[in-house]
Order: structure tokens, then C-alpha cells, then sequence
DNA sequence: TGGGTATATATGGGATATCATGGTTTTATA
DNA sequence: TATAAAACCATGATATCCCATATATACCCA
């Protein structure tokens, strides 16, 4: 397995915790790391999640560029300087971080979206409202998977 | 594990003492030298740290270089001789030196950015300003991963 | 098939441990 | 002996652990 599919709700208690949905841990259940990464998307007003293998491809990935070199500092100051990594509690809850939080708006409620190799967290109404305009986006644009393709 | 992760802000006390986030001291639990190897960064008024497996990294790199080339002398210079091993005391602090905290203009607060295998700590306006700078830096350039896909 | 029982998941709350931070005392050093 | 560094101790805030419970899901057997 290892790919975060359907969509789940669940709540956020008053300490800021919310359980990640049973079949996005099951997902990651083959991971050295038991628990989640998550960022802050750029494009939209929700964070992005996935597991500790995809942190280190992209790690892997940088290495291979110069080592104080300017794209290499860009690149890592906003994909790992905003990324944080939290791990499961007993109950497979995390503890959600206050500006992680407020970037995405969330309050009470967070919908947890698979998105095939990632995942994303958004507030209810925001994500009806996404969930809206892609729709529209695929019909207007008549978009269809790449041949052979990855989302 | 092992990589250095997300943002967070620790302060300076009088005597010139910070906390390193427990999260980065965990990525360097597993080496030799408990604490972190710190310089100042010739891009940027911040320094740069990681643990002491990467240093020996760096040294093998710089052996694949041009042998008296400006860049390798540079980097050599800045690299080894003006490196501070820095090891934690039993709260998981380190004391920093003088003229390192001269050269990043630290003063209060220190904000710690995990950069992957590095990290670097910056006064927290000027890494405001760096930050907005890297996300234009990426979107300018159009910057995406060695072989792959932006996260 | 129906109904009932067991299991897993999501959620809440109190107790406990950890972290960041400040200060005091002891040790090393010049 | 003066000074800086290291070790030690204290504390509030916060995260983590642990237990309880409700609800939903899977399972079993008549």
C-alpha cells in the first residue's frame, strides 16, 4: 500500500489535537518514523502531508546540487523551514502547531484529503469551495492523467 | 532520521546561552559528539550548524574540488577555520561565542531554521526578510527539484 | 439473515514528563 | 585571584502518556 486515498473529518479537541484518519496511519505503518509531515501549501489555504520517506527523497534530491549554493538555500529554507514533523500519539492523534493551524484556518473540524503520495488538511467550507472550483477546473480544461502518468 | 526540520525561536539569556530545539538535538542523538558545529554563513548574516558526520562530508567533498582554486581555498577557510564545536550542556544548551553572535547580529531571540543536513540561526527580522526572499528566489527562477517534481 | 457481541476508532480529560529558561554554585583558566 | 565556563538546581508552560467512553465497524453464530 502506501498511498493516502478518500477523504475523512475529524475533530480537533482544546489542547489541538486530531487523530489522522486510520487508513492514512495505515498507509504509513511500514515507515521508520511514526507519524506525519506537514506544510504549509503556497497555492492554497490548507497544509500539505505525507510521510518521512518523501522528507528524505527530497533531501536526497538537494544533495545532489552545490553545497552552499543559493538555489540549494532557497529551496530548502521553504520546503524544510515550514515543514514540521509530528509524531503519532498512542491514539494516533497529532498535536497540530499554532501556526500550521492558523494558515489553514482550522477550527474545530479539519477534512483530511488523499491526494495519492500526499495528503491535505483544510477547514470544512474552504475545501467545499476547492472542492467547487476543480471540479470546474477539469471541465473547463477537459484535463485527464498523463499517459502512464502520476497525479 | 536525522534531518533538521521546521522554524523555532529560543532566547539568548545573559550569559550568552540557547536552548538548540529538542528536535534538532534528536536528529543528532544518535552521533558521537553531543552538540552541533556552528560558522558564520558568507552568504548571509546567519550561521550555519550541523552535527560532525556532516563536517567529515563536507571534507570529502572538498577533496573532489580543483586543488588550489579560489573556491576550494574559500570554502576550506570559512569551513574549518572558523568552525566552533559547540557541545551541549545537560539542558541541551550551548554558549555562543562572541564574534559568532556579532556576525549574525544576534541579540535576544534566535531563530533556528532546519534546512535538512544543516540548519542555520538568524536574527528573526532579518530572516523575515530572507524568508520572502527564498520564496521569490524559487518562484522567480522557476526552481524545482534535480529530477522531479516540486513538493 | 438477523441479532448480538467483540473490536477498532475517534474523542475527552487528568496525571506525568519534557522543554525552555533563569539563576546559583562550583570548577577551570589566565 | 579575577573571570569565564561548566555543572547543578528550580520553575512555569506545554506536550505526552495513560485511561475512560462513545460510536461505528467487523465478526460470529444460531
Amino acid at each position: 500500500m502506501g498511498l493516502f486515498l478518500s477523504t475523512a473529518v475529524n475533530k480537533i479537541d482544546r489542547k489541538g489535537r486530531v487523530s489522522i484518519p486510520s487508513h492514512f496511519r495505515a498507509a504509513l505503518s511500514g515507515q521508520s518514523f511514526q507519524g506525519v509531515v506537514l506544510f504549509p501549501s503556497h497555492h492554497y489555504a490548507c497544509l500539505e502531508g505525507f510521510g518521512w520517506d518523501y522528507i528524505e527523497e527530497i533531501s536526497q534530491r538537494l544533495d545532489t546540487m552545490d553545497f552552499f549554493s543559493n538555489e540549494q538555500d532557497d529551496l530548502a529554507t521553504t520546503i524544510f523551514g515550514e515543514s514540521v514533523q509530528l509524531s503519532f500519539d498512542n491514539e494516533g492523534r497529532i498535536l497540530l502547531p499554532q501556526g500550521l493551524r492558523e494558515h489553514a484556518a482550522l477550527d474545530g473540524d479539519a477534512v483530511f484529503v488523499g491526494l495519492g503520495r500526499k495528503f491535505q488538511v483544510w477547514e470544512p467550507a474552504a475545501f467545499e469551495q476547492r472542492k467547487a472550483e476543480s471540479r470546474q477546473g477539469i471541465k473547463s480544461k477537459a484535463l485527464t492523467l498523463p499517459k502512464g502518468g502520476v497525479v
